[in-house]
DNA sequence: GAGTTTGAAACT
DNA sequence: CAGTTTCAAACTC
């Protein structure tokens, strides 16, 4: 293995500058591929890699490949490790890592001005100095990711600055993705070095794809903010050291930035040159995508140590000018995924959902998984937002780094839910890169498992922390006896591999055993259908104003904790419990069972603060970024990423007027039923949109840290009641909260203007509430009615933020609201209901039905929202046929089960 | 780190 | 569906 593989890495890493014609072609790759020791357990390797093979040029990039090949050696080596052979794959590591690391040092040199780094981290790559390295590493994808927030944000101001134009932007972004990619190719290189530590945290960070990599850094490296934040934690975990980080960080950032610059061009020259290449690269995005799905980044990181080397050899082949095209292709296609997505990323976000596909079947619960990159994403999103049209804080960057911390515990839950709820046609080529970012997820599982594994190969009883939870999903289990096959295993619940991270004995659930873990899955799913559905829900509605409008699917049957331990699924997932909780004696501090609005900031906030209080101040951190997580990690996981609090999106009105537009946008964003509602009005304003409601998120989360009017809308969604809908309502959630501030204005004459955004809205929304609710026709029934209160309290809670929104909003409304809207609004939600924007005239339900069908339950939510204005607002039967109608979303199968539950 | 407690999952 | 057992995590010491 050891012998073939070093070959091969340097092959792969060679090409860019020493690769011999052969290694480039990509027969060479093809054969060096099979060459390569056939992996004892080809399946991952196979699975994943196959194609990759096949395809070598998809995998040519070099960079890319060598990303790979770190993720995926990490893999293999991990099971080495895993079987205690760690020294072996330690030794292996340094050997690869000495010859990636020449390789990764001419293309660094050759490409990036940033080689310094990748030097460093060479230089350190001895054995113990790997840990260090790897650190290092680590420090820059985290500075690169968001941890490094504030690097990233800048990182992401320049990008998105330049995106924000538009291609242009977006040309810019690619190159200077190419070029992050490249350091992070270093990085990786490193890493796959490195030894099994290392790699994890490569694989974390750039295993994905190799091909991704590069653009998905690129693009990811928005989101990989968010993967930064997260590996930031495992970084931290591991030994790394902080400033270290940020110099490193911010040196690569300005390598990228330099380079970028030159690069920006030249890629988009490339581009340009060779878009077949970037379809091409395309197809193999997906490809890889699904080898990914196929092949999950756990997996492959336990015992496929041939994969890894497969990996390698497939890339060899590409030669340095095939890696740049192919990144140029990618960065292309991230641009365009970026592009698009990037506002949409939020849109994006519904890409999260992506992770779903990382798991054929098992990850679909790999929602977890996905959310963590969905959290970065979010969070480099929602810098990136800040950066172009807001100038957020870069507090609120930090905040939102915090969050994305934080929201990982949560989120995956959360997620889960969202991310099934949320997928929207777009969401399906998001889920292609979301796939990526799934692979970086496991690549941050990696790290954590790294970490893990340095800590004690033998016995790795891990720790769950707290926010052990890796990044990528990984649960960290500890199985001894069901094998990870059963639902007691948390990786096995969430439809991921078991990771080296895990501490499991006689683990099946790896993708050597995929059969198996397949078979079992369906026969669990078989006696329970939900089996794997995301436990928590986040009533979109109710989720996007409070935290506590996620719940525990089944809810929790506590006896003893009263729902105030980690016992309660409910507590440990940070909802609030629900009726559908049989536990006794709840006091659940999100919520307790009954009261599902019940939950008063006051009440969330001490308990929280209670709960923090014992907690270490992080974890208050945490618990406070938790419940916006549950909110916003909802939201950010649903793609709809509503905006968290309307309060944020207010102030980003405020603060950016033109932006306002695109909070109304982003309101009528929600994926499908915007489309279908104000699809025109909206699409020309989507990215903008998008891109404001990402500020707005990021203010948002900012706003929830300073403890805003944040629980005031939990404290009204939950009462509104826990829906089981998903993320269509999230869309319609954060229009809702939107709407809010303005009906409070409205209370008033303001209402006109207001109501004819909610109207607006409400036109589409109305109906899609219906059908949102279909899906939880429940909480949209007790949605729809408490819809009201919360406005008004929103309003009265924000109201001066709510007022300067409204008025923002209004303005925006009028300058940028389809007459027909503004008259509708005047009308008044009720009338509203028929369709402002035209299209609709139908009876809400009608629409419901309607729209519901196509349309994300988001704008729905936003409708139920007017609905209260309109309280005549029928909003049940459209509700049951919600479900049906929630075809998009339903595409979200796990939230759609969730849901259906 | 070992042992206990807890509640979910699995089983009957 | 209810009760019991098994399991792994959370928790305690």
């Amino acid at each position: 293995m050891d012998s073939p593989e070093i070959p091969k890495i340097i092959a792969n890493t060679s090409p860019s500058s020493d690769s011999p014609p052969v290694q480039e072609s990509p027969v060479f790759s093809y054969i060096s591929n099979l060459s390569p020791i056939q992996p004892v357990k080809a399946s991952h390797a196979a699975q994943g890699f196959p194609g990759l093979s096949s395809p070598p040029l998809v995998f040519t990039s070099p960079r890319i490949n060598t990303l790979r090949e770190t993720s995926f050696l990490k893999r293999p080596q991990y099971p080495q490790l895993a079987s205690a052979e760690k020294p072996k794959a330690q030794d292996e590591a340094k050997k690869f890592v000495d010859g990636p690391v020449d390789s990764k040092k001419h293309i660094t040199q050759l490409q990036m001005g940033s080689i310094t780094d990748s030097q460093d981290c060479e230089t350190n790559s001895s054995s113990e100095g790997v840990d260090e390295y790897l650190a290092d590493p680590m420090e820059m994808d985290c500075t690169n990711s968001a941890q490094s927030v504030n690097p990233c944000l800048k990182e992401s101001k320049i990008s998105y600055k330049s995106e924000a134009p538009s291609e242009q932007a977006t040309e810019d972004l690619l190159g200077k993705q190419t070029f992050v990619a490249k350091p992070v190719k270093i990085k990786e290189l490193s890493h796959g070095a490195m030894p099994s530590s290392e790699r994890p945290k490569v694989g974390s960070g750039i295993s994905v794809d190799n091909a991704f990599n590069g653009e998905y850094h690129h693009g990811l490296h928005n989101q990989s903010q968010g993967f930064g934040g997260e590996h930031q934690d495992d970084c931290d975990h591991s030994p790394q050291s902080p400033p270290g980080r940020l110099q490193i960080g911010q040196v690569y950032e300005d390598c990228t930035e330099n380079v970028g610059g030159t690069s920006k061009g030249i890629i988009g020259n490339m581009i340009l040159h060779a878009p077949n290449k970037v379809k091409n690269d395309q197809g193999g995005m997906h490809r890889r995508c699904l080898q990914f799905e196929e092949a999950p980044p756990c997996a492959t990181g336990k015992r496929d140590s041939s994969s890894i080397e497969k990996v390698n050899n497939s890339e060899p082949p590409a030669s340095t000018a095939e890696l740049e095209i192919v990144k140029v292709s990618y960065a292309a296609t991230s641009k365009r995924q970026m592009g698009a997505s990037l506002p949409p990323l939020y849109g994006g976000s519904s890409p999260l959902t992506v992770p779903k596909p990382s798991g054929i079947g098992l990850h679909l619960n790999s929602i977890v998984n996905a959310v963590p990159f969905v959290r970065g994403a979010t969070t480099s999103i929602k810098l990136a937002d800040h950066d172009i049209g807001l100038q957020v804080m870069k507090s609120s960057a930090v905040v939102s780094h915090h969050l994305s911390e934080n929201v990982r515990d949560d989120t995956e839950t959360s997620i889960a839910g969202s991310s099934s709820i949320t997928q929207s046609p777009h969401t399906v080529e998001f889920e292609h890169l979301g796939s990526p970012l799934e692979e970086r997820k496991s690549d941050s599982q990696n790290v954590d498992s790294y970490k893990e594994l340095n800590q004690s190969s033998s016995q790795k009883k891990r720790k769950r922390t707290p926010s052990s939870k890796d990044s990528d999903g990984c649960k960290r289990c500890n199985c001894k006896k069901t094998k990870c096959l059963k639902l007691y295993c948390d990786c096995f619940a969430a439809g991921v591999y078991c990771a080296e991270t895990c501490a499991c004995q006689g683990c099946f659930n790896i993708p050597d055993y995929e059969d198996t873990v397949l078979e079992t899955r369906q026969q669990i799913e078989a006696r329970n259908p939900l089996a794997f559905a995301p436990k928590i829900v986040q009533l979109e509605e109710e989720i996007q104003f409070t935290p506590a409008s996620a719940r525990h699917k089944r809810g929790c049957n506590c006896k003893k904790s009263m729902c105030l331990k980690k016992y309660c699924e409910c507590y440990q997932a940070n909802v609030g419990c629900s009726s559908g909780c049989r536990c006794d004696g709840c006091k659940n501090v999100y919520g307790r069972k009954g009261d599902y609005g019940p939950i008063d900031h006051g009440v969330t906030k001490d308990m929280i603060s209670d709960k923090a209080g014992k907690e270490t101040f992080d974890e208050k951190l945490e618990m406070v970024a938790t419940k916006k997580d549950a909110l916003s990690t909802e939201l950010y996981d649903s793609h709809n990423h509503t905006p968290l609090t309307p309060s944020f999106q207010c102030s980003d009105h405020v603060d950016n007027v033109p932006k306002s537009p695109c909070l109304l946008t982003s309101y009528l964003r929600s994926p499908e039923s915007d489309l279908t509602v104000i699809s025109s009005y909206e699409k020309s304003t989507r990215s903008s949109l998008r891109n404001s409601e990402t500020s707005g998120i990021l203010l948002e989360t900012s706003k929830e840290l300073s403890g805003m009017g944040y629980y005031c809308w939990q404290e009204d969604y939950d009462n509104i009641g826990i829906a089981d809908t998903f993320s269509p309502r999230y869309d319609a959630a954060p229009i809702i909260c939107h709407i809010t501030p303005l009906s409070d204005l409205c209370s008033k004459a303001s209402a006109s203007s207001t109501s004819s955004r909610s109207d607006w809205k409400n036109a589409s929304q109305v109906q899609l509430c219906p059908e949102s609710q279909g899906l939880s026709s429940n909480s949209s029934l007790r949605w729809c009615s408490s819809p009201l209160t919360p406005m008004t309290r929103l309003g009265g809670t924000e109201c001066s933020q709510g007022l300067d929104f409204d008025h923002g909003l209004s303005d925006i409304m009028q300058e940028e609201m389809p007459e027909i809207l503004k008259d509708i609004s005047a009308t008044n939600k009720s009338v509203k209901v028929s369709s402002p924007n035209k299209k609709r005239v139908s009876p809400p339900h009608n629409h419901n039905h309607e729209l519901g069908a196509s349309s994300s339950g988001s704008l729905r939510s936003g409708r139920k929202f007017i609905l209260k204005a309109v309280p005549s607002f029928p909003p049940l039967t459209p509700c049951s046929s919600s479900k049906g109608s929630n075809t998009i979303q339903s595409t979200g199968n796990l939230h759609d089960k969730g849901r259906k539950k």
